[in-house]
RNA sequence: GGUCCUGUGGCCGAGUGGCUAGGCUCAGCUCUGCAAAAGCUGCUACACCAGUUCGAAUCUGGUCGGGACCUCCA
């Protein structure tokens, strides 16, 4: 199974054999959020997709180590050059500490993740705490000559660097064509080239985040700290590098020339791509103003949401796409997607209890036998097509009604082997549980169940069923609970002893 | 304007030369104290035009529509 998984790159722009560099471990990392504001279904995609992609190779026995950073410095407001940090920004407006707006957004994002159930990455690498290592690379990238100072910022030459590679071979972009695209901003005196990107940029007295460099005062560009801290992490070759598809351009892009300037390597082998969310048919973004944040979804608090969706149903919304399609956010998707996983997990706790067990003499038919280890098959093949979560899903529905049918008609245990069924069983819960990480989540009207019982209690009580009345403390206590009978009233305690 | 992606049934969404994706919705049936669940059946699916092919939703060309990137963005 392992040989047989397929990756689609968007360096090759082609479906390639996942071969990683140095068997069984992988190097993964991934473009984390700016923290500078509340995560939303943008972001819960693409950790989600990431998160997938983890588990999978996982669970193939593949050592994996999953660095997926924050960004909590560099990220400029506007353009490139006369833009402000994005969290000093917020920092001014909010009135607080830029590390307060940091801490803020980072647990935010964490706590948001967590609830929808994205394992943690194997490191989580923040901007801030890799500036010598920025400031090393760049230098590196300066000594290689490709980068030059400029009133104390350095810039990458990006012209340069064309003469000898490829500046837009990741993008499909060309230097010439970009260059006659570009609009004139203000404030690119200090480049050579419009197409120049910052690596250090010198920072005004009043800037609130800024340190010191051999070129002065100031903070990394954007592009150099997810170079720096994937080859501290990760080596100068890793196997795969994620983010948004948004971020291709020209983030990915530099990151390529950083790392071939001053590394002299490819940094990723893989380079894998998630697309976006939209809404109305228009991305979800923070340009365009038009997102959801998590917690909006988890509570149902924003205009356009008819009702809450829990973190499960978020998170199977997401998987029941693939991770390269554009997919479309509407309240009826949603509530499609809230039953399609319960009906998962319904399949999933008749499956969890159900054992082999034939009612006659085992006959196993052929066919039958040929048909549930192809469906059990078919689980597999999804996944291992890159990483669809599509027709995984449709296959584990496919299982669900398998199950039912072997509920309702046990004989059928007859014409199957234990083999094939104990394989399934496992493969159906290994995948929904640990791959795609859907887990059932309790419900939660507990309150009025116990209501319910004390009501029942108290009937008892009344009829002096004694028997009934034993039996229903013995459910209370089997839960820490016990229940108080008072003059004129009942109700339930935890237990104390 | 440039580069790239995309258009699938009432909705969401896989697929990519011949084989039922799947989920949700709606209608009918079986089961059923009622209901739900489950099962079965059905609801003019592949934007349009032309071509390649024995055969195309799937390949090629064109038309129209939508989107992404080119500026911060998952």
């Amino acid at each position: 199974m392992k040989s047989a998984l397929k990756v689609y790159n968007s360096l090759s722009r082609k479906k390639e054999k996942f071969e990683p560099i140095s068997a069984p471990y992988v190097g993964m990392y991934v473009c984390g959020p700016t923290v500078y504001g509340e995560a939303h279904l943008g972001h819960a995609r693409s950790a989600i997709t990431f998160d997938i992609i983890f588990r999978f190779l996982s669970h193939l026995e593949y050592k994996v180590r999953y660095v997926r950073n924050i960004t909590d410095v560099g990220h400029l407001e506007h353009d490139a050059d006369d833009g402000e940090d994005k969290i000093a920004k917020r920092a001014k407006l909010e009135k607080l500490e830029p590390m307060e707006v940091v801490k803020r957004y980072t647990s935010y994002y964490q706590t948001s993740l967590r609830k929808l159930n994205v394992n943690e990455p194997s490191i989580e690498p923040v901007a801030s705490g890799h500036i010598p290592e920025q400031i090393k690379l760049t230098q590196q990238i300066i000594d290689a000559g490709f980068a030059y100072v400029s009133n104390g910022s350095v810039y990458f030459d990006v012209l340069k660097y064309n003469e000898s590679h490829r500046y837009g071979e990741l993008s499909g972009r060309v230097v010439d064509e970009l260059l006659t695209g570009t609009r004139t901003l203000d404030g690119q005196e200090e480049k050579r080239s419009p197409l120049d990107f910052a690596l250090w940029k010198n920072a005004s007295p009043e800037h609130i985040m800024k340190w010191e460099s051999p070129w002065g005062i100031g903070f990394p560009g954007w592009h150099i700290e997810c170079t720096a801290m994937s080859n501290k992490y990760l080596g100068t070759r890793f196997d795969i590098h994620g983010g948004g598809l948004d971020l291709l351009f020209p983030h990915h892009e530099c990151e390529i020339a950083q790392s071939v300037a001053g590394l002299k390597t490819q940094p990723a082998k893989y380079w894998l791509h998630n697309n976006m969310i939209t809404i109305n048919g228009q991305k979800m973004g923070k340009s365009l103003g038009n997102f959801i944040t998590l917690d909006q979804l988890f509570s149902g608090d924003h205009p356009i949401l008819e009702k809450a969706y829990s973190p499960m149903t978020i998170r199977f919304f997401i998987l029941q796409a693939h991770y390269r399609s554009t997919l479309d956010f509407s309240n009826e998707a949603l509530v499609a997607a809230s039953k399609g996983y319960k009906k998962l997990m319904n399949g999933l706790r008749i499956l969890r209890k159900m054992e082999y067990s034939p009612i006659d003499t085992i006959n196993v038919d052929e066919k039958q036998e040929q048909e549930l280890i192809n469906l059990t098959e078919s689980c597999y093949g999804g996944l291992s097509d890159d990483f669809n979560t599509a027709i995984t899903i449709a296959s584990l529905f496919n299982v669900v009604k398998k199950i039912h049918t072997l509920q309702l008609n046990p004989s059928l245990f007859n014409n199957i082997s234990k083999e094939s069924f104990e394989n399934m069983k496992q493969t159906f819960i290994a995948l929904t549980n640990e791959v795609l990480g859907l887990l059932e989540e309790a419900p939660n009207n507990n309150e009025v169940l116990i209501e319910g019982l004390l009501e029942w209690y108290k009937q008892a009580k009344e009829n002096k069923d004694y028997d009934q009345i034993d039996r229903i403390r013995a459910w209370f206590k089997a839960c820490g609970m016990q229940i108080k009978d008072m003059k004129t009233s009942i109700d339930w305690a935890y237990e104390e002893a």
